[in-house]
DNA sequence: CTTTTATATGAATAATTGTTCATATATTAA
DNA sequence: TTAATATATGAACAATTATTCATATAAAAG
């Protein structure tokens, strides 16, 4: 194995490790379509506002979601449609084991 | 969200967690379209037996595995299409982030 | 039968990580 | 300005987990 692709093997280990927190999953679940800030996040997985925004932050500086400040609220969303994917290949491989 | 949803956005995570270890994804890379041993595995990643053992009981009870015993060795490769699906595409998305 | 080779496994240790709690920052309202 | 609301963050604690080391099991060879 080449040492970049070593490189980017770890890469993708820390990626997969984004999407393997539940609070984490179910964020990224709640964000599916929709453009949320933190409070109804939290209240909509039931999770506190703190435990949502520190996975918030870990999401961001992933690059999973985007957010944009409107007032005092901060709304987050999905980055892209690459974490739609990745989380819909996902559940169908459930259905199918 | 209903309570089966919720259930299985827990499954999900636990299935996105055993890709989020550099070790089993090596382990996954190596195995992909391949078929070998435990000692030619863990060889070729450059890690112990034991560490490799361990990862692959993990990955076999998580059913991304399977294995067939020849003689003394035990053959290990990947359980199906799925699991080089979901490599994959996680191995893009690091391409466009 | 004994030795060697391949793999598995339990215990211990070290390291990582997620939540809570308290508090800080920032924006809006009164 | 003061109070209220929304979000972020640091420290501490608890829990999970991956590796190592030693050893057990199992198959093949001598």
């Amino acid at each position: 194995m080449k040492l970049l692709d070593e490189d980017k093997i770890i890469d993708l280990s820390e990626l997969f490790k984004i999407f393997g927190d539940s609070t984490r999953i179910k964020i990224i679940n709640v964000l599916l379509g929709k453009c949320l800030c933190v409070n109804d996040i939290a209240n909509t997985i039931n999770m506190s506002q703190s435990a949502v925004s520190h996975q918030l932050r870990i999401l961001k500086s992933s690059k999973l979601v985007k957010c944009k400040k409107i007032g005092k609220e901060v709304h987050y969303f999905l980055s892209d449609e690459h974490v739609e994917k990745i989380f819909k290949l996902g559940w169908e491989h459930l259905d199918e084991i």
